[in-house]
DNA sequence: CAGCAATGATAATGCGCTTTATCTTAACTT
DNA sequence: AAGTTAAGATAAAGCGCATTATCATTGCTG
C-alpha cells in the first residue's frame, strides 16, 4: 500500500460510489471547516465504497494539501533513550508522551540528524528536516547556541526543555526554578543553624548553574549566610582535594552547597578522609537530585527537579503558540522544584565561631 | 516558517536565482536519479539563494512527489515512555533508534492513537495514521490481533518485535528464542542432578510462554526431566497458595521453571512459609528476566533476552523489506538469549527420590 | 561541414488530497 | 408567480516538490 502496488486512492472510492471525490473528502473530514454537504444515503454509499476497496487516505497527502500535521518534533541534542542508568531525559519525554497523547498529536523523533565535532545539530549543510513537524521541543545540556538562533530566526516554532538564553533573542523555554530551590536549601541550613554557608559549583557554569548561583547570591542579600562568610568555588570534582576541606574549615564553614553530585561526592569523601562525618559534623546540600549512579548511595538533601512536568508544559506551551500561529512570541515557563530533606544535613555542630547559646 | 506566513518554496529559490523550479530540485536531490544536469556556477547560484531566502524544503512535499520518507514509525500498545521501574520496554527503543541514526532515519512516536476498550488500535473508524512513515516496528504485549491482520492485509511494511502469530497470515517479527533458552535452563537444573521439573506459567498463555512450555516439552522429549515427573501448572500469581507447594513436594519435585517473575516470587514466598529454602532445598529457574520491581530482589536464575539487539534488528529487518519492495514477504528472526546463573538453582539435594548415591 | 553526442536547462505533469467557488434543484416566502 | 433560501453536489485550483519528456547549445569526430 505505502509501497509496491498503487494505492488506492480518493477517486478510486469515488468511482465506485458514483460521487466526485470532493464528496468522499467530505465524508472523511466529517462535518465543519469544508461546506460541501453530504445527504446521508451519499455517505453511505461512500463508507461502503471505502470498505469495500480497503480505502486508507494518504496522511502525506492530506498534510500536503490541509495544513496541519499534528506532530511534534523532539529533537535531543543527546540520546533519547539512554542506555546508561542516567535516566535524566526520561521523564521529560514521558511528560512530552503524555501532552502529545492528551492532545491527539504524533511525535517525530529527530534521529538521523547530522553530527558535526561530536555535537548533534540540527542543520545539515543549510537544511532541516524537522519541518515535518508543526513545531519541536528541544532538548538536551550543551546546544549549538548557533543552530537556536538560526532556528528561532527562521520562525521555527519550538520549545527548549531547560533555560537557554541567546544574544539578542528571546527564546521559549521551559525551566526549574533553580534559584528560588537553592534558596529554598539554604533557609532550611539556616534554619537548622548553620550561618557561614559555602558555594561550591561546576568550572564552566551556564545557565542553569548561574541560576542556582543566583539563589545563593539572594540569601547573601537575605542575610541568611553570614557577609564574610561568603566564599564561592569553582571546581571540577577531581579537583577537590584536601586543600578544599582546609579551607573550609578554615573559614569556620559548616555547610556547602553543590551544584552537582560529582562534586557533592567528592566532598563528601574528603571530609570522610579527615574523619568529618557528614551530617553530623557538616552538612551538604545537593542543588537538585542525583542522576548519575551514586557510588556512594547517599541520601541527599536537596531538591526534586519537576521534569515530567517541564515536559508536559513544554508540549502545552508549543501548543498555544502554534494555535496563536505567532510565531515569533517567545514563552518562558518558569516550574518550581520541591524540596526534600535527605541524611547529608543536620543542625549546626557549634565548633569555633559559635553565634549562639548552645542549644540542643 | 511551518505555520503563519507563507513558507519559502522552491519556486521562490528558483526565482531569485534565476533559474527553473526542476533545476533547485535537482540540487537539493543532488547527483543521480535525475536526469537534470546541472552547472556548477548554477549550482553555487541556487545555493546562495537558499541560504539568503532561509529556504528548507518541505518534507511532505517532497514525500508525496514520489521521494522517500525515511521515517520508520514506532507504534507501541503501550506507553512508550514507561513510568514505572519497569523499563521492559526500553532496551528495544534503545537498539530502533541506534539502527534508524545509523541509518539516517527518522523515528515518528505514534502517540495519537485511539484507544477503544482501554486498548491502543491502530485503525480509527477505519483510518490508520501509519501513512506518514515508510514502514512501522510494532510493540506491546497484547496487541489486537485485528489490526495486524488487516495491516498485513493491506501490505504495510511492518515488523513486530516480539513473536505474533495470525490466523492464516505470516507476520514478521524478531523475537527471542524463549524456547531453547528454557531449555538451557533445564540443562542446567539437570546438571546440577535435577530430575524432577516442573512448569508452572500465565493462566492466559500467548506465543512467548507456549515458546517457553515448548522448552519444557523438549525437555521432555530429550529425557532431561523424568517423565512421570512432567507437571505444568498455569496459575496466576495469587493463586499459587501453599497447597500448589504441597502439590509439588508430593510429586517429589526438586526444581520449577516459571514463566513470570510475579508467579516466581510468590512460588517463593510460599516455600519460605514452609521453611523449604532457596536454592538450598529447592530451585526456581525464571524464564526470563525480573522485570518488574521485584520486592524481593533476588538474585533469580534464568536468561537474559536481547532486547536491543531486537529492537535493532527489528529495524534492519524492515528496511531490507523495504528496500526490496517487497510488500508481502515476512522475515522471522529470532535472536539467542544469555542463560545467566543467580542465586536461586542449586544443586538437587537428595531428598523422598534418591537417585543416586549422595554426593556433596 | 554534416552528423552526433554530451551538456545544461526548461515545461509540464502528477502525487492524493482539501477547499473555494459554482452550479442545480427543490423547498419556502410573501 | 416571482423571488429567495437551503440542500446536495461538482469542478477546478492548488499544496510543494520530483520527474519525465523535451529543447537549445556547444564540442567533437571523420
Amino acid at each position: 500500500m505505502s509501497n509496491g502496488r498503487k494505492r488506492t486512492t480518493q477517486s478510486d472510492v469515488a468511482r465506485l460510489a458514483g460521487v466526485s471525490p470532493a464528496v468522499v473528502s467530505a465524508v472523511i473530514r466529517g462535518k465543519g471547516s469544508h461546506n460541501i454537504r453530504v445527504g446521508d444515503d451519499t455517505r453511505l454509499r461512500v463508507l461502503e465504497a471505502m470498505k469495500q476497496l480497503n480505502y486508507v487516505p494518504d496522511v502525506v497527502a492530506q498534510t500536503l494539501a490541509g495544513g496541519k500535521r499534528r506532530i511534534i518534533g523532539l529533537f535531543s541534542f543527546e540520546p533519547v533513550f539512554p542506555k546508561e542508568q542516567n535516566d535524566f531525559f526520561r521523564p521529560f519525554l514521558l511528560g512530552v508522551e503524555k501532552a502529545a497523547e492528551a492532545n491527539g498529536y504524533d511525535l517525530m523523533l529527530f534521529t538521523s540528524v547530522p553530527v558535526s565535532g561530536g555535537r548533534k545539530r540540527i542543520y545539515q549543510q543549510g537544511i532541516n528536516r524537522l519541518g515535518l513537524a508543526d513545531g519541536v521541543i528541544l532538548l538536551g545540556r550543551n546546544p549549538p547556541i548557533d543552530d537556536l538562533v538560526r532556528l528561532e530566526d527562521e520562525g521555527f516554532p519550538f520549545v527548549y526543555i531547560g533555560r537557554k538564553d541567546a544574544p539578542d533573542r528571546t527564546l521559549s523555554y521551559v525551566a526549574a526554578d533553580y534559584r528560588r530551590a537553592t534558596l529554598e536549601v539554604i533557609e532550611h541550613l539556616h534554619q537548622l543553624g548553620h550561618r557561614r554557608i559555602a558555594y561550591l559549583g561546576e568550572p564552566q557554569p551556564i545557565e542553569r548553574h548561574r541560576d542556582r548561583e543566583a539563589g545563593y547570591s539572594n540569601a547573601l542579600q537575605q542575610g541568611l549566610v553570614e557577609a564574610n562568610a561568603e566564599f564561592r568555588l569553582r571546581l571540577a570534582a577531581s579537583d577537590i582535594t584536601d586543600d578544599v576541606v582546609s579551607e573550609l574549615l578554615e573559614r569556620s564553614i559548616s555547610a556547602v552547597v553543590v551544584e552537582d553530585i560529582e562534586q557533592a561526592e567528592a566532598l563528601y569523601a574528603q571530609l570522610a578522609n579527615r574523619g568529618i562525618a557528614v551530617p553530623t559534623d557538616f552538612s551538604i546540600g545537593l542543588l537538585g537530585e542525583p542522576d548519575a549512579p551514586s557510588q556512594l548511595n547517599l541520601d541527599w538533601s536537596g531538591f526534586t527537579i519537576p521534569r515530567e512536568e517541564m515536559g508536559y508544559q513544554a508540549f502545552i506551551s508549543l501548543l498555544a503558540r502554534l494555535e496563536r500561529k505567532i510565531a515569533h512570541s517567545a514563552t518562558q515557563i518558569t516550574l518550581p522544584c520541591s524540596f526534600r530533606t535527605g541524611a547529608t544535613v543536620g543542625p549546626e555542630r557549634v565548633t569555633a565561631t559559635p553565634t549562639y547559646q548552645s542549644g540542643v
